[in-house]
DNA sequence: TTAGATGCAAAGTGTTTGCAGCCTG
DNA sequence: CAGGCTGCAAACACTTTGCATCTAA
């Protein structure tokens, strides 16, 4: 829960209102192990917080995004997932089950924030295939 | 034009109907250098073909992607691009004219096709920022 | 007290679907 | 002639927006 307290701080520095909603989303993401869509996000707090709208969670996720402390992926072609560790790494979609995954392989973007010319600012590598778990039922069904 | 009557032949090996309006999206892809969005597509087909339907872009460009001759890029959260080259390689989004750039980095997936016991069958390295000559206009203007 | 956040609903945008009619082989 | 493709419009899903109300500082 370190995690936690640090995006609080941070987000407190920015000067960021940390409404019961926002603290509430930020909270739910730390405990995660997935990569949650807003919607899942949404129906998950719904269940504590009855009131709450989808418009506030979209907002939020704007807005730890903005503040750097989540990622949002673009994974899926039909809608955005959110990763609780802002930290540059790397996820495998599996198009079996739709899981999302952090995988460890390195991406070296060349020379430091720079390709081409280009200003590099974020990079995202996508990985797409079957996952481990995928392949095993698909083989014990041979 | 080598390459277009390339994939010409494949989808034919394929069974793949060559309509018109097929003929056209890939003749389109064929002879330009950027990543049409579907819109782009249509609209410029429009001209040439007034009765063209979005619907026959979407489908045609679905086809065209599952026989393998273009690929398609979640780059952009908002909408779908294309990239008429099918081989492996990645792209840079400029978060201020909103193109979108081959880039020459290699992004090695470890061991050909699996990472972590998962089955890799695609992989997309997006990298965003501001793109050379966006820096430049910016530079400018100093 | 008040700037700003929330909740609700409507609007917006890209994509998919259903189906009648048309075309191609 | 028959299967499959096209064009049109409606349906869909996710996301954004507008606004009245509420709330945290």
């Amino acid at each position: 829960m370190k995690d936690l307290q640090e995006k609080i701080e941070r987000l407190k520095k920015k000067g960021v209102v940390l409404t019961i909603q926002r603290l509430a989303v930020l909270e739910l993401l730390e405990n995660v192990c997935t990569h949650p869509t807003v919607d899942d996000i949404y129906k998950v707090l719904k269940e504590k917080y009855p009131t709450i709208s989808q418009a506030t969670v979209y907002s939020t996720l704007e807005l730890l995004k903005d503040a750097g402390v989540v990622q949002q992926l673009c994974i899926r072609k039909d809608k955005a997932c959110f990763d609780p560790n802002p930290k540059m790494h790397h996820h495998f979609f599996c198009r079996r089950c739709e899981k999302v995954l952090d995988i460890p392989i390195k991406c070296p973007v060349s020379k430091q924030g720079e390709v081409d010319g280009h200003k590099v600012e974020e990079v995202q590598a996508y990985l797409y295939g079957v996952c481990v778990d995928c392949l095993k039922v698909a083989e014990s069904k041979t």
